[in-house]
DNA sequence: TAGGCTCATTTTGCATACAAAAAAGGTTTG
DNA sequence: CAAACCTTTTTTGTATGCAAAATGAGCCTA
């Protein structure tokens, strides 16, 4: 029996294929935040619907329903009447979600100390030595991917999923700012460390050392991300 | 030169009226969360666009906007090609905000501690006096109205933007369980004596002690709306 | 009578149409 | 030459149309 696809237009950049369940404009939302995250979308771009919604292979109606949904994710700003941009990406922004990321964080630590089980943290470890080999290889992007399932591992191991949902919100606007970064071999492989630091602790389940090695990760991961910003808003000045 | 309305159907349920800049979809995402928040949109009331859009005197495209936007804040769930519902209202979901909010209304205490102003602290005590007349009289829904204002008056305090902007999203859905209180005298009293302390914590600056009493005040508003919640399970089984 | 089938109705999801607002461009005037 | 005005074009905001999916009502069958 022929794979019955479903009948839709063959566009070049038709998202849907095969016997695809999602709905368009959920699948909007994950292309539109994916490429407001990984900055192809630059803070403060203007959103075309019209010239989007075409790239996106789409009418307006879910690019903008997409849109509204990114608007409360804080991806995105309205402009009554002026449409919407992508949200700007400003330093005194960046500071703020990381203060409330370090009492999420702080707070996951505390409770994936207490609730993780065995294989959990072996998980994490598993994940560690993936990220060490791609350190080790100054494989930045697939450094940061583990990175950053690191970290929702440890959200998830805190058995709060409303933590970890509110943590990827914020999360995503420090990503954001995080492609542009230009990681000093120093600074990674001080970062590193704390990650072994952070793994030991967690399995020695020391919830109050692991909150203050994750506090400490953060502040030096908004000093990072601050010399990124900066670095790019001189190179735009030029 | 008199007042020159912008042309608009005169429904019965119509929002716009006199020059409203604001935009439709806009009012529509406010008028729909109030609904849910304040319960008249019970939690997993399907929501019918038609007769929703209807009801608010729009068509449905700006509603399906709105709903999205809501999807996000996470008061409403989206069923696809089924359409939205209005988020159940589970304990278990609602012990995971409080565990969020916590660790918020914590550091928000620290942070206000140190940058609140007199002016700021003057209004906060304004706001706690208007409470404890209302209090007195026994006015619930007047109550609440202050006690969440001084809520909201302490996040500001702490400065950080993004960090109200958490909270807010969280507290909706306590928001939620809380219309359906009963307070008792004794616990209500209760409630008010910790708000004392808790102003004369800011009054006095002192952090720790504010954090401490915060996430007292927390607990006990969780027993709250626990008990609430069970009462009204209780009821539904009936 | 319970279970399942078919067909009609309703509802959702997406595309398009249209009106109002904003932006762009050109012309005039000081 | 710049600023103010007017016109044209573009873009947004909302309503409506239409196809596909889901729902529900009969009807049949075991």
């Amino acid at each position: 029996m022929p794979a019955a696809t479903t009948s839709s237009t063959t566009d070049t950049n038709n998202v849907t294929s095969l016997a695809d369940r999602r709905l368009l404009h959920e699948t909007v939302i994950d292309r539109l935040r994916d490429l407001i995250v990984q900055g192809e979308l630059a803070p403060e771009t203007k959103l075309n619907e019209r010239v989007l919604a075409e790239k996106l292979g789409t009418s307006r109606t879910p690019l903008r329903e997409a849109i509204k949904f990114l608007a409360s994710e804080g991806l995105v700003e309205l402009l009554p009447n002026r449409g919407a941009v992508v949200a700007p990406l400003k330093p005194e922004k960046m500071k703020e979600v990381f203060v409330v990321l370090g009492a999420l964080e702080a707070l996951a630590g505390d409770l994936a100390c207490r609730n993780a089980t065995e294989a959990d943290i072996a998980e994490i470890r598993a994940l560690h030595y993936h990220m060490l080999a791609h350190h080790a290889r100054g494989e930045l992007a697939q450094y940061f991917r583990y990175n950053q399932q690191i970290h929702i591992k440890f959200m998830e191991c805190a058995g709060n999923a409303t933590l970890t949902q509110v943590y990827r919100g914020l999360n995503a606007h420090v990503k954001r700012a995080r492609y542009m970064a230009n990681l000093s071999r120093e600074r990674w492989d001080k970062a590193v460390k704390e990650h072994e630091d952070m793994l030991d602790a967690l399995v020695k389940r020391d919830g109050a050392r692991l909150q203050t090695l994750l506090r400490d990760h953060l502040a030096n991961k908004l000093v990072m991300v601050m010399e990124a910003l900066n670095a790019k808003s001189a190179e735009a000045a030029r």
